[in-house]
DNA sequence: TAGTTATACGGAGGTAGCCTCCGTTTTACA
DNA sequence: TGTAAAACGGAGGCTACCTCCGTATAACTA
């Protein structure tokens, strides 16, 4: 009865994100119907290691929507006393737009999964990215860099809304940013 | 070179009708991914026939589109003269509720391929459905049974309106028909 | 450092759906 | 009633899904 625990193997958490990388590209290229083989065979692992680190097609749509958005908050909390917020948000939301651009497809087959069992984790990360985007904002706002009475959710919210306003198309992501440039360059004080 | 055509056989054309009457049920139930062999058995012919018939899963889908959109529409100039103008709207806006029930996972699936070819038929359809309801609206105005100034986008865009804003579960319909119903009560003079 | 064992790996194999092709059957027409 | 155009069915080749298990390897231990 021995209650510790080996620590994992260094080629299994090397493959997991290999897995992760792999899915990344190959889901956000053909979309949530992609094949999973293709996503081993991208990784350079077997089927049977995929399946294994992801039973399921939501499992491996979770990993990589948890880890794009680990990046995205890190991204925000690295953001904190810049001397240039506006570029800062910009940048920073900039990334986001990239990132819907590849997730697009996959909302649809997550929204349902997503319910109950993994919501803990996507809030804990929304909590972290909304608290460096408001403490980004009022230290702005002090300095007199931008106007004041601006959120985070304000930014999110309108990215979102120019997001899914536009049908998606060659031009999408041109028009969406050039929307939300504007908006951002509206945010100087 | 005979250029006169011979009339479609007579087998062809049931198989045609039961393809889409098994399509409505197997896709309607299981989604947009569903299995098109399920079809064929479900519609008691062979694969080959359903291929024959339908050479994408995007030719099926607009196939069951447009014969329900067709009903929808008959239904619809099938109204005009009635005494009951309000109860007719009812009927035929719980109608279209139920179709789009129905269709929810389908749409992502046709919105790429609608684009262009196919647009003129659905948009003949269109025209016939506001044509009729306008009409209905504009007779039972004058007659004074409901309201002036009401179109059939009003109508349209209300439902949609209520039918999307509601996440998918097993209260949807119940709560859609629900506000709908407030809506059509509304009408009245 | 070498031995032990838990852990992870790869891919064969069984199932199922996609789509094509073609020999057979049925129907419209003369 | 004969015939050829039209339509039919489903076998077959392909690919993807997912499971299972013999093999390989990394973490631990003495």
């Amino acid at each position: 009865m021995e209650n510790r625990k080996r620590k994992p193997r260094a080629d299994a958490l090397k493959n997991r994100d290999l897995l992760i990388e792999a899915a990344r590209d190959v889901l956000g290229q053909g979309g949530p119907q992609a094949s999973l083989e293709a996503v081993a065979r991208k990784a350079g692992v077997g089927i049977g290691t995929l399946y294994r680190h992801f039973p399921s097609r939501e499992a491996l749509f979770h990993a990589v929507f948890h880890h794009d958005l680990e990046q995205l908050a890190c991204l925000a909390e690295g953001l904190e006393g810049t001397n240039d917020p506006v570029a800062a948000i910009r940048g920073w939301l900039h990334e986001n737009v990239a990132l819907i651009e590849t997730k697009r497809g996959m909302l649809g087959a997550l929204s349902i999964v997503m319910s109950e069992e993994s919501k803990q984790s996507y809030a804990d990360l929304s909590v972290r990215i909304a608290a460096a985007l408001n403490s980004l904002l009022t230290q702005s706002a002090e300095a007199g860099q931008i106007r004041t009475g601006v959120t985070a959710d304000d930014l999110l919210q309108t990215m979102y809304a120019l997001c899914y306003a536009r049908q998606p198309g060659p031009e999408w992501r041109t028009q969406v940013l050039r929307l939300l440039d504007i908006f951002v360059d509206g945010l100087r004080a």
